[in-house]
DNA sequence: TTTCGTGCAAAACCTTTGCAAAGTG
DNA sequence: CACTTTGCAAAGGTTTTGCACGAAA
């Protein structure tokens, strides 16, 4: 069974701004500050990511970028790179699979997937802030979260 | 790779009020209402799931529960059937581990991880419930999150 | 040139499924 | 007794690992 894996497009624009560029140049310059090399494979995922944003599966991106002839191996690599240097931070839905979403501070943000259409909407509002304050009052330091939601959306509440 | 199963006991006290046994009455009454039987093997698992409170991998649990001689496939199963009828919520700490912990409204809580020596800290205090509110002006209904917190602990800050 | 990254194949791992036997109400 | 649940075995799906070849600094 290949669960879940398309997932509806968001339903409203993550950059208006269209700032992808701005975005993919930095993160380009994260890279070689972490001595990674700017290889073909991960100038394509960054490009991507940073214009299409996510969330994604490993799969999905090796689907989308099937042009590019990668092999998911490679895809999984190097989104657990990313990740490591922040380039990209994991959602979980509670399927078994790992989404991957480029990260800036600008970007942060959340999710509501619909358990029924599987839709997701993100949200802006943050209020994982308050809670970080509590976390770093318990004395942990360099912290980061996940945050899901999960629910049924108004278009699969009418439809019943 | 058997990964960070062995995570660090809970800090602080979960249930200073030994409420355990309550709580497994009414997680027996639910399991009624539900129409679910009450066999051996769910009664053993709410009976560990209410005093040791977890969050807890099926593997966890088949280990802890060994003198029960239940098959691991059937602590998935159940522990399906109780999330289903919201006996169980499941965490997400990223390393592709499902964990369950016993759930209720007094209960409701979140977790800090430490990213280097695993140890599990509660948190009472969940600010989940402003974002809700903006989930449920987005046309949401049904809602329910994940939320973890991942960071360095003191005493591993100190060590270096 | 030296180090790092990639592809391929195979393994590891967690989780799910099918079916006959046993248990529950 | 009718129906659900369990154990066992096997399969499924995602993610990881090993190693030789190729690419980047």
């Amino acid at each position: 069974m290949n669960k879940a894996h398309k997932l509806h497009k968001h339903t409203d624009d993550c950059h208006p701004d269209h700032s992808h560029d701005q975005a993919l140049k930095r993160a380009l310059q994260v890279l070689k500050t972490s001595s990674l090399k700017g290889t073909q494979a991960r100038i394509a995922m960054l490009e991507f990511l940073t214009e299409k944003h996510g969330p994604f599966s490993p799969e999905d991106l090796h689907r989308m970028l099937k042009e590019k002839n990668m092999d998911l191996v490679t895809i999984y690599r190097t989104l657990a790179a990313f990740e490591k240097i922040g380039l990209v931070r994991r959602c979980d839905f509670g399927d078994g699979i790992s989404r991957y979403e480029f990260e800036s501070e600008k970007s942060h943000h959340h999710h509501v997937i619909c358990k029924s259409c599987k839709r997701i909407d993100n949200i802006d509002k943050c209020a994982a802030q308050k809670v970080q304050r509590v976390v770093e009052e318990m004395g942990y330091s360099d912290i980061s979260h996940n945050m899901e939601f999960f629910g049924l959306c108004s278009d699969c509440k009418s439809k019943g």
